[in-house]
DNA sequence: GTTAGCACTCATCTTCATGGAGTGCTAACA
DNA sequence: TGTTAGCACTCCATGAAGATGAGTGCTAAC
């Protein structure tokens, strides 16, 4: 692929994802100051075809970039872009005033990246699994000894409560002491994953069998809360904004597909892991999105994966601005788990 | 208003709901057995638009019912429904499989509404300044004493966690000896209101002017939580099941308005405390939403309103199944209330 | 290798005719 | 006096026909 073919494939591509309209030789010739003819245009374009760079709804309509195409421009030929210091300081205030708590800080990087993209945005936060026990602690529920209120803390910094009740037989005061059990045996574990010979060493401290079983059951639920890592959503009516999306089927296919918390998950997590990564159309394994692309970002703290962020919109998208938009926000984002943090 | 003026009007908006077109006189001689002919049918609906029940976009297109003529119909004209024993064994099943939770109780409600009646379901849940205070604690957070978990719990069995900054110069011992005294002082009092008078009570007892702080923003951000009732959305995409939304402009405007959570929130509250309720188009205060119905119900326990469930539709709505579904999910709901209550 | 020119292809838009569903009005009927 | 049949009229939806415009592919000339 010579350079000319390199130049008309980045101005279709260009093109296409500023206009939504199938892009014609002499509409390029014009618009762009390439020094051919729309004859020659149309040659290279014939090429680039048969290259499977680009594609062709019908004769005489002008042509738009195939997922290769994307890939190529993505890869090889779109120009580096920044965000503006305007831009960066926009940001910053948006998080100062919206976002005190850390869930807010997640929430609100959805909302950011939805609004500037126009597309959906996704951010999974960090999964506890990969968050080690700090401590367990009871608090007395109500007089009559039946409940407790338990609170789990990781040293990521998140507190969960559950209530759970308190056996027939057992006290208050059992539970406490069942927490200094707990909590010595577990420090510093991961919840991802307890070992049998820890539980084995509950048992043997705790001794009384029922209570193993109550201490048991509390671990369990603090794990469960560990495993559903939270996904936050935004753009669902940023990405009516798209030309893609002005048909209500179409429309109501991408909000089905967003009321799918696991499947949006998933999909993020097959991404994980591997920096800023971007997966176009056909590219996409779960069929529902190959006519869109998926632009990834994964947060990382002291080399540990903490969590990732995502943009999802039709595959003429502004890959360049997204991805810097990603890029920017994940180092916010490690920078603002590290604070909350400690 | 003649019985036979008020057969046909009832024909109508039934027909009208079902068909989502007008109804002209010739088809509603032939599908309902009115005894007349369409001649009779045209002269009784002049007359019936006269009256302001029905509405003519132009000559020759059918009526359809005006929000006067929808009022009528659920007033005095819809006949009584009630839910099938299967359809309320499927309700029942559906929340003893899916929600264990009190928040999963809410969010399935509003997706049992939202699946049964193709249209937003909202649920208010309980509002916190209703409930009472019943206890505070801290517990630590590190081990640099700098921050403490305050966990609140309400008499309602909710419970909150929000992390504090311990002031420089105090203790973590100095908070356990300040939940003492605000346990003490606020017991039993409601969220809603605290009195300056506690307060001062408060502060006399905690002596230490930075404490006292420590503690107001502590009391502060306790009734913030209460204040900030949950709202529970479902059918963003079941609405699109409706005629009424096969537009995307008319799609991103209410999706829009879907966003705005204090809004819903607050036309919920006007509509709240007096059980079954339903308000027609024009008949909403809110513009946005004058071309939809809105039906509410509240649910009590003790004579204690709680919160409320509501559905919002274009006018042509289903009000009987509607209506007959909310007061069902609403005698669930304070029953669920009640029993993760003691 | 590049370009101009030409024939051809679609999609879109406009116009126009047509049929169908509906109304309003009037006159006849019971 | 209330009911109905009949008729003229309105408006929407549909589809065909034609014009327009943007685009391609191919060929021949530069």
């Amino acid at each position: 692929m010579d350079e000319r073919k390199q130049r008309i494939l980045q101005a279709i591509v260009q093109d296409y994802i500023e206009s939504a309209e199938p892009v014609g030789s002499r509409t390029l010739a014009r618009k762009y100051d390439l020094g051919v003819s729309p004859a020659t245009i149309r040659n290279e374009m014939a090429d680039l075809e048969m290259l499977g760079y680009l594609e062709h709804i019908h004769t005489s309509s002008g042509r738009i970039p195939s997922s290769k195409g994307y890939r190529f421009y993505v890869d090889d030929l779109m120009p580096p872009q920044q965000l503006s210091p305007q831009e960066k300081a926009l940001i910053d205030r948006w998080y100062r005033e919206r976002a005190q708590r850390i869930e807010e800080v997640f929430r609100e990087t959805a909302q950011i990246i939805s609004q500037v993209t126009k597309n959906i945005a996704l951010v999974l936060a960090p999964q506890l699994t990969r968050a080690k026990f700090r401590c367990l602690q009871f608090l007395p529920m109500d007089d009559h000894d039946r409940r407790a209120i338990a609170v789990v803390m990781t040293d990521a910094g998140f507190v969960e409560n559950k209530v759970v009740a308190i056996p027939e037989g057992a006290t208050f005061e059992d539970f406490r002491r069942m927490a200094a059990v707990i909590n010595q045996c577990l420090a510093g574990q991961s919840l991802g994953k307890v070992s049998p010979a820890i539980m084995k060493r509950i048992r043997e401290e705790i001794g009384d069998a029922d209570l193993y079983e109550a201490a048991r059951e509390v671990i369990h639920r603090a794990l469960d809360s560990g495993k559903s890592d939270r996904l936050y959503l935004g753009g669902r009516t940023a990405m009516l904004e798209q030309p893609e999306f002005h048909d209500v089927e179409k429309v109501k296919e991408i909000l089905l597909m967003l009321e799918e918390e696991q499947l949006l998950k998933d999909i993020l997590r097959s991404h994980m892991g591997e920096g800023l990564r971007v997966t176009i159309g056909r590219e996409n394994e779960y069929r529902g999105i190959q006519d869109c692309s998926v632009i990834t970002a994964s947060y990382h703290l002291g080399g540990e994966l903490l969590g990732t962020i995502a943009v999802i919109g039709p595959t003429r998208m502004e890959y360049g601005k997204a991805m810097t938009l990603l890029d920017y926000m994940n180092g916010h984002l490690a920078e603002v788990v590290r604070k909350f943090r400690w």
